[in-house]
DNA sequence: GACGACGAAATTATTGACAATCTCGTCGAT
DNA sequence: ATCGACGAGATTGTCAATAATTTCGTCGTC
């Protein structure tokens, strides 16, 4: 699987966050040792190791003598975590404003055109990975790697959500629409605006996908 | 140390974490495993578990073969950690508002009331002791869970920075003024108010820190 | 005296064997 | 047929021995 002859747990940890993130591993699924040390090459020392690391990220649940296995998260902890997703992707619409380059704010209006010619089209995975695109470009801009990095951490137990939701064209347009506002007030250098406008894209975000779990309850095992 | 026959790893890392908030470990320093080992009674396994951990929160730094040194946060790093923190209090100070009941509303009132009175008496342990136990009241009344561990975990690296500032008379008058206007917005149930004093209140905390970080540069190595 | 190669000491990484614990199916008594 | 005790298998926890790597002091050469 990794072509390295001793991954470290960081990358071991990478490896399971991934399989996490692509749903081959699902809420409530055990994590036996023997299978990751088989399926990454890793030593037990790191394939532990990196079970404790995502049990530190509240991405897995590691208990004695039983092992880890995948966290299932509720509905009040997914509405936390939006919450401070989007306080903090909102920091960083501020800072962007007020500290990227112009040719970084160029690339971010580009990136948004780009998205909302894909609104028609009918490819979820492309949308994503532009939508990702996006909202790095202005954590990366705006210079906050530390917040960053605790965005992208919070992010994964609630990845697939997100996902989820672009397969409704009804998102798909709204999202379009929320990141214009922010692009908007980025080129306008009013980094309150800017702010405000992120906060409420993500807060949008969550309240769709709480709409959709009280009528299909997608989340639960 | 620890009297049971076999700390976990979440228990060796909250010691070493204590260790490190009460300065006992500074920046810089490198954390032998053999040392801790007898410090705590883990085993070897354990305590590379919690040093993973401790790594995964970016408390320390641990290098192939070379073992797990104390990390040294920079300015820029502080500061994105408090504004981190401040959105997320704030996130707090508005659920607070809105969920929380009559009677964690009056405690939020008597502690900072204590608060008031503590200004005088020149003891920064029982100052710090009262604020922490503020800002916890805040955070367990609005029934925020998932945000208070993210809180507290981005607290560890900057605890004694806070610390610090108790020793400065101005920093905690002005603090107390800020309790008192988050304390107002609470009472009145507006909970917009509530979530920027409560901001404003982190920040200013923050540039304070800054202030005395130009003249003084104590967080250095 | 400065510089670099060498090697001993310290520390971390790996491995294998074994102990402890949990899970789950089976069997027997009522 | 139901319930509980028992035990085999699976999985995790611990320990000790060894390998791999870094660190740092020493020595020799220029």
């Amino acid at each position: 699987m990794l072509e390295k002859k001793g991954p470290s747990a960081v990358e071991i940890a990478d490896w399971i966050r991934g399989q996490i993130r692509r749903r081959r591993l699902v809420p409530g699924q055990r994590l036996v040792e023997i299978d990751i040390i088989r399926q990454t090459g890793g030593s037990r020392f790191k394939v532990r190791e990196a079970l404790q690391r995502l049990d530190a990220e509240g991405l897995v649940d590691v208990e004695e003598f039983r092992g880890a296995s995948v966290r299932n998260a509720t509905m009040e902890e997914v509405r936390q975590l939006y919450q401070a997703r989007g306080a903090m992707e909102g920091i960083c619409a501020a800072d962007f404003t007020a500290r990227a380059t112009s040719d970084e704010k160029a690339e971010l209006n580009a990136v948004a055109e780009e998205m909302e010619l894909c609104v028609a089209g009918p490819s979820p995975e492309q949308f994503a990975r532009l939508n990702a695109q996006w909202h790095n470009l202005i954590m990366t801009g705006a210079g906050d790697h530390v917040i960053k990095g605790i965005v992208q951490r919070l992010n994964t137990p609630i990845h697939h959500l997100v996902f989820e939701t672009f397969y409704r064209g009804e998102r798909l347009r709204a999202a379009v629409q929320d990141h214009r506002v922010v692009v908007d007030a980025v080129m306008d250098g009013d980094a309150q605006a800017a702010e405000r406008a992120m906060r409420t894209h993500v807060i949008n975000g969550l309240e769709f996908l709480s709409r959709l779990d009280e009528s299909v309850h997608f989340g639960e095992d």
